[in-house]
DNA sequence: GTCTATACTACGATAGAC
DNA sequence: GTCTATCGTAGTATAGAC
């Protein structure tokens, strides 16, 4: 058996120090046992990085299943259900993206976009890419008159915009004047964020 | 003298690699000189950290000094001229991500942002908070009906938009279905995102 | 100021006891 | 399966030649 918190660990250590920044040593130590199951289990450093990928692909999807299935139905319906949908789906990734909990693995993600690796096809296929299908096929009931060309690049902005909210951590602090993204402030970029996919959406077409 | 390429390898490297990862016996290598002069020069690793995130600093104050002067006249004409004024900031500093050039201080700034230090500190003082100032004055001047929150949760969902094109450019490239960003894809992201600006902008006041 | 040489620590991998 | 012990390598820092 794999011990559990190895995984967990292997994530919040890979995303903090980066791979090579990561110490198996202390990745062991930190989950209460040997450096040499990391071997036995994964076969050595790398492998473990890919298990953590993967670790992470699948906590995404699991947690996604439920909205996505939701919002999946509603590509299908009335332009106005579309984009309801998919203010609420951006909407919710702007909450995951608030919650500290999402730091950990927030993190591993953000690095490998930097520099891709087979890792980072992992957690496509497998976390990321039924959410970006989801967003797309809303993105384009939406907005008709688009090519797909243009509702993948609205799909990725308005990502954007939720994505900053970890990815620019740092500097979205210092922006708002604040320590920490509180309750109150995140309620407030949430809903200048609604505002902004609604107006992008919605927009009169030309 | 410092080396002059002293620095410029250390952000690469510092970027690829992050803190921990990078080593100062490689950066001295790429640079053609010995690791002891990081010693004399900076005091050490550290000390070579954080002049490299002044060195970027400099780079990007140096670069927006420009374009900045320009866009800060506009913030105090009308309320249209704020509205493009800004709208070809942004442009601007999207065209930024999506250049190569930009990749290795690009990637300096995201770690810094997911696990601040002294650096960002530096990084944002020197080189970030003047574009940041003006992008929110510029923000209030289009939307007079915001208050001070709403303006700069605003400028921060604009920034992430842009910001996507670099630091989320693996998924990017997924979610586009190419292989690179080249020119032609990045003309269509530019001018989604300026649409979208301009839509953000300029909703008709309730 | 810039180099070489070296001290010391921590790394990942592996072998082998249990 | 999980542990300890150990190997070879690479890390930063520092001392001292020039």
């Amino acid at each position: 058996m794999v011990p559990a918190r190895l995984l967990d660990v292997a994530v919040e250590r890979f995303g903090e120090s980066g791979f090579e920044g990561a110490s198996t040593r202390e990745i062991a130590r930190a989950s209460g046992t040997a450096m040499s199951s990391i071997t036995y289990h994964f076969g050595g450093k790398e492998g473990l990085y890919l298990a953590a990928a993967e670790h992470i692909a699948g906590k995404i999807a699991e947690r996604q299943a439920g909205p996505l299935a939701a919002a999946q139905a509603a590509a299908e319906g009335p332009r106005d259900k579309a984009v309801a949908a998919l203010v609420g789906l951006l909407d919710g990734f702007a909450q995951m993206m608030l919650r500290a909990e999402s730091a950990p693995w927030a993190r591993f993600i953000m690095r490998e976009q930097q520099t891709p690796t087979e890792a980072f096809e992992r957690l496509w296929a497998k976390g990321m890419k039924p959410v970006a299908d989801t967003f797309i096929r809303l993105v384009a009931r939406a907005r008709p008159d688009f090519g797909d060309k243009e509702a993948r690049a609205t799909a990725l902005l308005l990502f954007g915009q939720a994505m900053i909210l970890r990815g620019g951590r740092a500097s979205a602090c210092k922006l708002l004047e604040v320590e920490t993204l509180d309750d109150d402030t995140g309620a407030l970029l949430r809903a200048r964020l609604r505002a902004n996919a609604l107006c992008i959406l919605s927009e009169t077409q030309r």
